[in-house]
DNA sequence: CATGAATGAGGGTTCATTCAT
DNA sequence: GATGAATGAACCCTCATTCAT
């Protein structure tokens, strides 16, 4: 996972990945059958990480709080969680498979809240939130912004949290 | 430009780009001396016309207007400039270079803006905007969004514009 | 070592390495790194035959014996040695590293016999040896002289051997 | 010629040659037809300057003095023969031309002077000065020696010149 | 006479994958 | 289960040579 979110895909040669675990190369393909299916079970492995972060979001029940919930997650990506995030941003970006499917929970979080405060398009402030999540993970894991918080504070003050 | 932009630097062969541009693969070379000088010269070629994109905003001196187009810029992008836009938030992920070079301009504009409107923290008011123009491009540019037109109307809103 | 020896190393190309030595030109460089790194094997297994060959002059302890042995070397590159030392004097006209280390025993040998000899100058005697087998070798290896054996005796009448 | 007498021949690109002429390289291929014709020239303009340079030699008539001429020729490489020098002998070892026909001329002196001393196999003693030249050439172009005036004279007293 | 754009074969090297052990 | 030697296709790049201008 780590050298896949590093480097990307196509820049990491199975030799290097044999290397790094320590194991021969051979054995690499013996387990996975090939370089993509190296590839898929590392998604798999790290889809459940994400799906466990989501879960906690659910408890929560009071809508603004939700709200706040799911747009502190790209905030709150640990160093655990850092190369599972970059490599599907990365992914993305290089096979076609937008990985919405993860997303889908939250989608739906992110439509009731909007409804129980009485927005007039949930649907399409839900779709505002996922993209604002896109953009902030996009500028967090590509290292680039100073101080998040007063950024956080800024997007809670938009929707009144 | 389009096969660096739809399959990543990384996979595209020179042999692929000398096929697809009907020159042999010795011409490449001549001309740009090595792969990574075809993606700088490709890169140098879009730069201006993203350059040129932004200079039509900084026209408009009413800050309201001025947020106004600057939000839009991601959902105008054409036919011309896509292969353009996706080219850049691909090279994002595979090199380490974060074009802000390119953004720097629309940034200054950002923070004179939210001044003159008297946002308690332009800066990250900024931030934030540039942030949601990367969720948007991302989006948008993976081909995910359906209705785009009602999520402008409702970020529109959020700023009062 | 043929190869390289016959041809020089830039004008051999490691397929054609590869396809002489009956296997996959990848494996080559599994094996040896770089075409670089197999010249380096190359040399090093020859380098060891030649310290072999030197050995065997110094078992002799008269001064004259000394000399003949080392002037006799050359005229006795066997089909054996033939590549290797075709090799040593090509790759000094190509790199830079004029293979001295090897020829440094045989030096002091010489050094030392002359001394014995009474000769006013060892180390410049000794410089005209050396000289002088680079010159037969050059001679034999490039297949120029006809009846080798003539000249050496008119070089052991000059020493007085 | 420097190129060659420097990189060889293999090493030496024509677009080298070309920008080190401050000429196009079409240029180079109208009037040298090719790469090898170009050496060609190189090797014939160099040749007159040898044969000139041995052209002085045989006015001399006496045959010590003749000797000493003979023998003093590689210690004499000038700048301007350095190069053509170390291409003649590169060559040797690149191609199988040995290039004999240049020292013919020498060949005869050298054994009509030995004849004159009264040596017992003129021909022999022809041929071990040549291949001491060659000793010498080889070593003073590869830049190994440190003072050839001693040796100079060593061999003179070899030959009691 | 001179240019330099264009070519295509071949260069060294990497890499995903296979397979005998 | 695990290894690592072996493969061959593809990779980026260089180069001698040609040819329209």
């Amino acid at each position: 996972m780590q050298l896949f979110a590093e480097d990307g895909y196509n820049a990491v040669s199975t030799s290097k990945v044999a290397r790094m675990a320590g194991v021969s190369e051979g054995l690499v393909f013996r387990h996975f059958k090939s370089k993509e299916g190296l590839l898929n079970a590392v998604m798999e492995m790290g889809k459940k990480r994400i799906i466990a972060l989501f879960a906690k979001v659910s408890e929560k029940d009071e809508p603004k709080a939700v709200l706040r919930r799911i747009i502190e997650i790209p905030f709150n990506i640990g160093q655990d969680e850092y190369h599972f995030w970059r490599l599907i941003y990365m992914v993305k970006w290089q096979t076609n498979d937008y990985i919405d499917s993860l997303f889908e929970p939250i989608n739906e979080m992110l439509i009731k809240a909007f409804r129980e405060l009485d927005y007039s398009d949930p649907q399409s402030e839900a779709e505002a939130i996922k993209m604002m999540i896109d953009g902030i993970a996009t500028n967090l894991l590509l290292r680039r912004t100073e101080n998040p918080q007063n950024l956080l504070k800024s997007i809670f003050e938009k929707y009144d949290l």
